[in-house]
DNA sequence: ACCAACCCATGAATAAAACTAATGGTTAGA
DNA sequence: TCTAACCATTAGTTTTATTCATGGGTTGGT
């Protein structure tokens, strides 16, 4: 067997020295004195025979090899720390932490819905929402960053489980006095001389795009972003826009808001939500159980008044 | 800071006890004693709260805890190896090993076409080739499990970049003597009564299903796999069958054997093949001349006899 | 039923390593 | 030109890892 030399202290080291700047904050911040760390990172480079940091005067910058490091001990830290936590998890008798992704925004309000009964039924298990990955989602669960995929968009690939959980329908939400308010449905060239309101995620991202407009090749006057449905909605109601979102979610605002909502396209956009897992997982209990109350869970789409 | 408890040693022997069955086994294999093993893993168990096999009798078995952290070790401790190896190679001043994933079965030819004058032109830098994966060649990359993916189907996400690098038709390789050879194109109602040959992947990933049988619903008579494109054209060219494969490559045999090549629907099943990369990896200059060496690559399709 | 062959756990002793304290050299900024 | 901040190094100390020696338990063959 080959010699054993990266050890997780190195790793422990190199990232907190990029954190804090130096050496000895970095040691401060591991309860370790200033010259521990000099020598084991000094003992790592003579076994790689390769300098991690070039000294520069009194500071120090990654050479190559110090910058890979850098990169695995940010991926694979995170990861050692989260199996322990999950191991002292175990040890206790709890369940766990199911770690959610979500690459949906509107889909955070439905997510709640979901989220609550099922932190009621598994007392024992904790639930973490995460919504920016390096590798986008399916990276994400690929690289056990998350154990659990909220997305419009399944992959299907080896290794992974896509379930739909439920079914709903893009629409225009406009100003109650906007001249389209009263349409039975739209045609892509209606939205020529509107502005259009979305979540800020890539064009190719938003099916109003890759679904409708793009297809009849129509832009529309002026597109522009907002975090938060509340924002965007209360822009749309003020006049400023349009905005593309499911059919539950719109509707749940049009009550208090002076908002429409209409169809895009004769037959309307057609969406799904499903939920992605590793199939490794497919025997952790809370996991599947999180699906089964995702999918019973009454459609958002019926939810409301009559 | 929590405290650090999870160290590779531990790791290492999880998986050691799981390959060669014992302690005591994977204690020599490791170049320690026995009792070091378990002093060692008897500290984790101490400080995890739970033990990791239970003893039954002379033998282990995995506990829950146990079973997952055999996991985590098998994940990370390649990619702990790799890094290793990549320092190393670092340090000598070599460039490293490329490690091209393959999603794509007969562009294997096509890559060797690549490869060989890459290592002429890149003597330090090795290659290495694999061709399954747990996630997919995506979750491969995405993993760090390779650096270069070959594939036919993109999959665009953040932190991802594919350069597509070259363009090819899919056709239906039938022996010459067949009723179809001579047609100009087929319809997908004359493969009806065919043995269809392919390379054994999900039909899902079959563009001849996707993009020519699937949307005219037909179904083949019968589908067989081969796992070699010489074994697969043998049958073909003995009429046990019809293969769907790439022009060039479909040709390259044609000469040899007993084969036609007949278009696939009037206009031809075009495709491309692409190169994935991390967007991380963008400054590793024998990645990027692999990708230029690939692109300028005589297109396959050109190549042969007039 | 007994014995030989395994296998793992443990305690004490030892070898190895990690860590600290003290110190000196260098650099950047007042 | 001081001073404060940093890193490296040496020597000494503490902690940890490993071994050795041993004992107890299980298994399978005779």
């Amino acid at each position: 067997m080959v010699k054993m030399m990266l050890e997780r202290i190195h790793l422990t080291v190199i990232q907190a020295v990029d954190r804090h700047g130096s050496l000895t904050a970095a040691a401060s911040h591991l309860h370790l004195t200033q010259s521990a760390l000099s020598h084991s990172i000094r003992k790592l480079e003579d076994k790689l025979g390769t300098p991690i940091w070039l000294r520069e005067g009194r500071n120090l910058r990654l050479t190559q090899a110090g910058e890979y490091l850098l990169g695995i001990s940010n991926r694979l830290l995170p990861q050692l720390e989260h199996a322990e936590s999950k191991l002292r998890q175990m040890a206790r008798g709890e369940r766990g932490t199911l770690r959610i992704g979500m690459e949906c925004h509107p889909c955070y309000q439905w997510l709640l819905k979901v989220v609550s009964p099922f932190l009621e039924q598994w007392p024992d298990v904790d639930v973490d929402v995460k919504q920016k990955f390096q590798f986008g989602g399916v990276g994400a669960l690929v690289g056990y960053e998350i154990d659990l995929l909220v997305t419009p968009d399944p992959f299907h690939k080896s290794g992974l489980r896509f379930d739909p959980v439920f079914d709903y329908e893009q629409v225009l939400v406009v100003p109650l006095d906007h001249p389209l308010a009263n349409r039975r449905y739209l045609n892509a060239n209606d939205l020529r001389d509107e502005v259009l309101l979305t979540y800020p995620v890539p064009a190719d991202r938003l099916d109003i795009y890759t679904q409708f407009l793009n297809p009849a090749g129509v832009v529309p006057k002026r597109h522009k972003t907002s975090e938060t449905t509340d924002i965007m909605l209360q822009m749309v109601a003020s006049g400023r826009g349009v905005a593309a979102l499911p059919r539950w979610l719109a509707e749940e605002y049009s009550s208090r808001l002076a908002l429409k909502v209409v169809r895009l396209g004769r037959k309307g956009i057609a969406k799904q939500i499903y939920l992605g897992t590793r199939e490794s997982d497919d025997r952790v209990e809370y996991l599947n159980a999180f699906i089964e109350l995702a999918r019973r869970h009454e459609n958002p789409a019926r939810g409301g008044d009559s």
